[in-house]
RNA sequence: GCUCGAGUGGUGGAAUUGGUAGACACGUUGGACUUAAAAUCCAAUGGCCAUUAGGCCGUGCGGGUUCAAGUCCCGCCUCGAGUACCA
C-alpha cells in the first residue's frame, strides 16, 4: 500500500467538515484555549506560501491543545472591507461586495486544502451588516462616553451632564480638548441645546475635530504618509497639500498611560512592546509659559512649551514655533511678514514625513517678535522652523542651543547666541545633551546643581511664579477615524443643525447605500455623497431618500466611512458569540472564553491594529462588557518568508541580449575579460566604453535548481523576449539568485496550490515548519521539500508494506520505548516553546530509528500517530483509522512521557585535553568522580596525549565531561 | 542616529542552565537494485595537511573571563526590522 496523500487529504478534509470536528462549544467542563490568527484581508492574488506560516503554527498549537484536553476556540474570518476592492470597483464598476465574495472563495479553498482545524461555524466578515452592526454600536458607545481622570476610566456621558448641571465644569478632571472654557451650572442651564452639544463633543471619546490631513485634490481623497512619495501621490503622481478637515477622532490619548502600563503584563515579543512604548512616547518634563512682549498693551499672548529639560531654561536663547502655530500670524511684525509668509507657504508643500526625514537642511524665519524669559526677563527672539511639528506637544519649543543638537544647528545657521550653561563643558563644536553628567552653571539659583536637582527646583520655581508646572507628555495623538471611502462601515450618525446624532442600537445596522460611482463627488464630498437614498427619518427610524430631507424630521446622514481598523478592533471577542443578534457577545460567552491565549501574526501590526484593539478592549473593560482589559495574553510574530528571486543580466544598450551570470562576473572581475568581451561585442555590437548590464527579474518557475534558465519557456513568457539572444549561445544561461521579500512584482512568489498538488498539505505544513524558527524571517526554497515528503513516506512504511498493514499487538522492545519516549519529551517541549522546526527533525530521527529497529508494535505506533497529528493531521487521521479507531484522532489524549524508559546506566564521556575533545570513553553513570579520574588517567590514549607530562588539573563533571589540563 | 533582532559548512538550520560545534534535511559524490529510468536503499561529505595513525584551523572581526565560550563580558563590522528633527 502506497502513501496516497491526495486521496487521504481530500477524505479527511471532507470528514472534518461533515462532522464539524473542530466546532467549539461555549459550555464545557474542559479548560478553554483560544488560539487566534490575525484577521486576513482576502486579496485578489490569493495565498502565497508566506501567508500560511503563522496559520500552520497556530493550528499545530490548537491541535496539540485538543490532545491535551482543552476546549479549543480556533476561528477564522475576513477583514473584508478595504481599499483594493474599492480601487478595483473604481476601475471596473464592479461592486466591491462581488469582488470581495470571489476573493473570499479563493481564500477559503486555499485554506481548506491545508487542513486547518478552524471552527468555520464562527466565521465573521467585517463587511457583513450583521457584523458591522456591532462595529457601529461600539462607536455609539464611545460617543456616549467621556474619560474621567479621577476614576481613571471611561464613564457614561450622562454622569458628566449631571456634574455640569450641579456645579458646572470647574472641578471636572477629564481627558478632553485643550480649549475648554470654564462655566457654572447656571451657565450650563442657559446654554442652547446646540451649545451643550458642542461642549460635550469636547469630552466624548469619539468626537469631531478639525484635523490636518494630506489632501490630494486630483484623487479627491486623503492620503496616508506612506502613500506620498516626494510630495506627490504614489498613485498617479498628483500634488498633495496639507489641509484641515472635520473628521471623527478617537480619544486614544485618554488611554496612553494605561496602554503603556498594560504592556508589562503581556507575553508579547519585546521588539513589539518596544515599538508600542516608543509610539506612545511618554516623556516627563515641564510645561512652561513664555509671555510675548508686546507694544500693544491690549493683546497679551502666551507661548506654551513642553520641555523635557526645564533645568536648562537659563540657556534659552530663542524660541521656535511650528510654522502652522496659531500665534505665528498674530505676533509676526509687519517687517517680517513677507519672509514669514513665504516660509509658511514653502512648509505647507512639504509633507510631514519630508520635513522629518530631511535632517541636513536647516531652515526657518524670524517673526520679529520677542518673548520674555520667565526669570531673567530678557527678551528672547521668536523664530519659526519646520523642524518643530505642530502635532507634537504644543508645537512650540524653548530652544536651548547648548543642550540640544537641533537647536544648536539652528542657532549656528542663523547666528543666534549659544550661551553655555554647563560647568566644564566645551560647546564650541556641538551641543551637550548628557543628562547624567550635567552640572548647571550661569543659571542663577540653579548653579552647581545636577540635572535631577535642577529640574525639581525649577519646576517649583515655575509653579511659584505661575508660569509652569511639571507635566507628562505623550507622543501618541488621537486617532483619525474618518475615511473618504466607499468600502467601509458607514457611521450610525445623522446631523441635526450640523451636530452629530447617534442612531440607537435597535435601528442598527445602518447599511452601506448603493452608489453609481465609487469616486468622490464633483463637489469633493466622499463617495457616499453619490447616494440618493442617504437620509435619516427620525420618526420612522429608517434610511430614506435625500429628497425627503426637511431639517425637521429627516436629516442628512454622515458621508464618511470608518477606517480599516474599526472592524478589526473587537473581532476577537465577536468570535466568542458570532451569531448573537441581541448583543455584541453574551456575558456567558465572554466570561467563558475571556481572552485570546495565543495570537499569531505579523509584526507590521505593531502600532496599528494591536494598539487600537488594546484601546477598544480597555474601553469595553471600563464599560463592564469584558472581564479582561488586555485581549491577548501571548502574541507571536511569525517571520517573513522571503523569496529567492532570479535575476538575469541584460546588456543595457541591447535589451534583447542576455548574458549568463558567471560570464558577467568574470568580465566585471576582469578575469579573461578580453575573450568574453569579444563574444559580447560579436553578439551585441556594443563598444567596451558603453557596455553595462541591467538585472531583470525572471519568473522563478523558468529557472531550475542549478540556476539555469529555460530559454524556450523564457521566450514564451513575455512577448518582448521572443527573439532574445543569449550568451553563451548553446551553453546553459545562468541567473543570479537574490533573497528578497516575496512579491508578485519580483516574480518570486510560490503558490501553495502547486505544492499541495505535488506533495500534499501535510508535506507543505511540515516543510514550512522545518524551514527554521517561526519568528525568524527565512528564505523559501522548494528544493528541500522532498526531504519532508520522503519522511512522510517512511512514516507510512512503518505501518504498511506492500501487502498492507504490518503493525501487530506485540510487546515493544526497550529500544522502541526509548525512541518513542524521547520523542514524546522533545516534541512536547518543542510545541510549548513554539520551536516547531526542531520537532520535525525529532520526528525524522524517531522514524529513522524505528525503521532500523524494524518496529511493528502497536504500543509504539499508536502514540506516534498522535504525536505527528498536530503537524501532519491528514496522514495521522488515516493511520489512526487503520489502527482501528472510529473516532477522529483530534481529541485523542497526548501520549504521556515516562522518564523510566530513558534511564541510562552508562555514559560515553568525551575526554578533553585543554578543552579539546580527543576521544570518548564509556563509563558507568554511578561511578564516582575519583573513579572516573582514575579510569581516564589509566587509559592508554590519555597517556598518549600526555606524552609523559603530569597533568596540572583534571576536571571531572559526572554525567557530562572530563577535561585534563596540562 | 536610536531601539530591537540576526551573523554557524555549498544551502536551510541544530546545539534548552557555558561542557563532544555542524543534529536533521537539502545538495554533491560514490555504490546497490534495474535492460534503463524513476522510486528506494547504503556510504562519504566544514577547511587544510597527512599513505595511515593522526594533526592544525574553524561559529562576522579584535580583545577578555574560564579547566572549558557559538553561548558570558568589553570594543567594532555587516545585514535585517521598526522608528525618528519627539523638544
Amino acid at each position: 500500500m502506497n502513501y496516497n496523500f491526495q486521496e487521504i487529504e481530500a477524505k479527511w478534509q471532507k470528514y472534518w467538515a461533515d462532522n464539524q470536528t473542530f466546532k467549539a462549544e461555549n459550555k464545557s467542563a474542559k479548560p478553554k484555549f483560544y488560539a487566534l490568527d490575525m484577521f486576513p484581508y482576502p486579496s485578489g492574488a490569493g495565498l502565497h506560501v508566506g501567508h500560511p506560516l503563522g496559520y500552520i503554527a497556530s493550528d499545530i498549537y490548537a491541535r496539540y491543545k485538543r490532545h491535551k484536553g482543552f476546549n479549543v476556540l480556533h476561528p477564522q474570518g475576513y477583514d473584508s472591507f478595504g481599499l483594493p476592492a474599492e480601487q478595483y470597483a473604481i476601475q471596473t464598476g464592479q461592486h466591491p461586495a462581488i469582488t470581495t465574495e470571489e476573493n473570499i472563495k479563493t481564500y477559503r479553498r486555499q485554506l481548506d486544502q491545508l487542513g486547518f482545524s478552524f471552527d468555520w461555524s464562527r466565521e465573521v466578515r467585517t463587511s457583513d451588516p450583521k457584523y458591522y452592526k456591532w462595529t457601529q454600536w461600539v462607536f455609539t458607545q464611545l460617543f456616549n462616553s467621556w474619560y474621567n481622570k479621577g476614576t481613571d476610566k471611561a464613564e457614561d456621558i450622562e454622569s458628566l451632564i449631571s456634574i455640569f448641571e450641579k456645579e458646572g465644569n470647574k472641578n471636572v478632571n477629564a481627558l478632553c480638548d485643550e480649549d475648554i472654557v470654564i462655566f457654572s451650572s447656571d451657565d450650563w442651564e442657559n446654554y442652547t441645546s446646540k451649545q451643550k452639544q458642542e461642549i460635550l463633543l469636547k469630552y466624548r471619546l469619539t468626537y469631531l475635530a478639525e484635523t490636518e490631513v494630506n489632501w490630494c485634490p486630483a484623487l479627491g481623497t486623503v492620503l496616508a504618509n506612506d502613500e506620498i512619495v516626494n510630495g506627490v501621490s504614489e498613485r498617479g503622481g498628483h500634488p498633495v497639500v496639507r489641509k484641515k478637515m472635520t473628521q471623527w477622532s478617537m480619544r486614544i490619548t485618554a488611554y496612553a498611560q494605561r496602554l503603556l502600563d498594560g504592556l508589562k503584563g503581556l507575553d508579547w515579543p519585546q521588539p513589539l512592546k518596544d515599538s508600542q512604548t516608543n509610539w506612545i512616547g511618554r516623556s516627563e518634563g515641564a510645561s512652561v509659559g513664555f509671555n510675548v512682549i508686546s507694544s500693544d498693551n491690549e493683546k497679551s499672548y502666551k507661548i506654551e512649551v513642553f520641555t523635557t529639560r526645564p533645568d536648562t531654561i537659563f540657556g534659552v536663547s530663542f524660541m521656535t514655533l511650528a510654522p502652522e502655530h496659531d500665534l505665528v500670524s498674530k505676533i509676526t511684525t509687519p517687517e517680517q511678514k513677507a519672509e514669514v509668509d513665504a516660509y509658511i507657504e514653502a512648509t505647507a508643500k512639504r509633507s510631514e514625513r519630508d520635513r522629518m526625514a530631511d535632517v541636513k537642511t536647516i531652515s526657518g524665519a524670524f517673526t520679529g517678535a520677542f518673548a520674555e524669559h520667565p526669570f531673567t526677563k530678557e527678551p528672547i527672539p521668536i523664530w519659526i522652523g519646520d523642524y518643530v511639528l505642530a502635532g507634537y506637544g504644543t508645537g512650540a519649543v524653548m530652544s536651548v542651543p547648548c543642550g540640544d543638537q537641533r537647536d544648536y544647528d539652528f542657532a549656528k545657521h542663523f547666528k543666534i547666541d549659544i550661551p553655555n550653561i554647563f560647568e566644564g563643558v566645551d560647546i564650541s563644536e556641538e551641543a551637550f545633551a548628557d543628562k547624567e553628567k550635567t552640572i548647571i552653571a550661569n543659571s542663577d539659583f540653579l548653579n552647581g546643581l545636577s540635572y535631577k536637582e535642577a529640574t525639581r527646583k525649577i519646576i517649583d520655581a515655575l509653579e511659584e511664579i505661575g508660569q509652569g508646572k511639571g507635566k507628562i507628555n505623550y507622543r501618541l495623538r488621537d486617532a483619525v477615524f474618518s475615511r473618504q471611502r466607499y468600502w467601509g462601515e458607514p457611521f450610525p450618525v445623522y446631523y441635526v443643525d450640523g451636530m452629530p446624532q447617534m442612531i440607537a442600537k435597535e435601528h442598527l445596522p445602518i447599511e452601506l447605500p448603493e452608489v453609481e460611482k465609487y469616486l468622490p463627488t464633483e463637489t469633493g464630498e466622499p463617495p457616499l455623497g453619490n447616494a440618493t437614498h442617504w437620509a435619516w427619518n427620525t420618526v420612522t427610524n429608517n434610511v430614506v431618500s435625500n429628497s425627503e430631507i426637511n431639517n425637521a424630521t429627516v436629516w442628512p446622514l454622515e458621508l464618511n466611512t470608518m477606517p480599516g481598523w474599526a472592524g478589526s478592533s473587537q473581532y476577537f471577542n465577536r468570535y466568542m458569540d458570532p451569531h448573537n443578534e441581541e448583543e455584541i457577545f453574551s456575558q456567558e460567552a465572554i466570561n467563558y472564553w475571556q481572552d485570546v491565549d495565543l495570537y499569531i501574526g505579523g509584526s507590521e501590526h505593531a502600532t496599528g491594529h494591536l494598539l487600537y484593539s488594546r484601546f477598544w478592549q480597555k474601553f469595553m473593560f471600563d464599560k463592564g462588557l469584558v472581564s479582561k482589559d488586555e485581549f491577548a495574553k501571548k502574541l507571536i510574530n511569525q517571520g517573513m518568508i522571503t523569496g529567492t528571486s532570479a535575476l538575469l543580466y541584460r546588456i543595457t544598450q541591447r535589451p534583447d541580449v542576455f548574458v549568463s551570470k558567471e560570464l558577467v562576473e568574470d568580465y566585471l572581475n576582469e578575469e579573461a575579460s578580453n575573450n568574453i568581451f569579444e563574444q559580447i561585442q560579436e553578439l551585441s555590437g556594443v563598444s567596451k566604453e558603453n557596455l553595462s548590464f541591467d538585472k531583470i527579474h525572471v519568473d522563478v518557475s523558468l529557472v531550475n535548481t542549478s540556476d539555469e534558465l529555460d530559454i524556450n519557456e523564457f521566450r514564451k513568457w513575455q512577448l518582448e523576449f521572443l527573439h532574445a539572444k543569449f550568451l553563451p549561445h548553446n551553453g546553459p544561461v545562468k541567473v543570479l539568485r537574490e533573497v528578497e521579500k516575496m512579491s508578485k512584482s519580483k516574480y518570486n512568489v510560490v503558490n501553495p496550490d502547486a505544492i499541495c498538488e505535488e506533495y500534499g498539505a501535510d508535506s507543505l505544513r511540515l516543510y514550512e515548519m522545518f524551514l527554521g524558527p517561526l519568528e525568524q524571517s527565512k528564505p523559501w526554497n522548494t528544493a528541500g521539500i522532498t526531504g519532508v515528503h520522503s519522511f512522510l513516506k517512511k512514516l507510512w512504511r512503518l505501518y504498511f508494506d506492500n501487502d498492507g498493514a504490518k503493525f501487530e499487538d506485540v510487546e515493544p522492545t526497550k529500544d522502541n520505548l526509548k525512541t518513542l519516549h524521547k520523542t514524546i519529551k522533545k516534541v512536547e517541549e518543542d510545541i510549548e516553546n513554539f520551536s516547531f522546526n526542531t520537532s520535525v527533525s525529532t520526528f525524522m530521527i524517531c522514524v529513522n530509528e524505528l525503521s532500523s529497529q524494524k518496529c511493528t508494535s502497536k504500543t509504539i505506533l499508536e502514540p506516534l500517530a498522535i504525536l505527528v497529528s498536530p503537524y501532519a493531521p491528514h496522514i495521522a487521521e488515516e493511520l489512526w483509522n487503520i489502527l482501528g479507531h472510529t473516532e477522529s484522532i483530534a481529541t485523542a489524549p497526548f501520549p504521556k512521557f515516562e522518564e523510566k524508559y530513558l534511564v541510562e546506566s552508562s555514559k560515553e564521556y568525551p575526554i578533553s585535553f585543554n578543552g579539546k575533545m580527543r576521544f570518548k570513553l564509556e563509563l558507568p553513570l554511578d561511578m564516582s568522580k575519583d573513579d572516573i579520574e582514575a579510569a581516564v588517567m589509566a587509559h592508554e590514549k590519555t597517556q598518549a596525549q600526555l606524552q609523559g607530562r603530569a597533568p596540572k588539573k583534571v576536571i571531572v563533571v559526572p554525567g557530562k565531561i572530563v577535561n585534563i589540563v596540562g
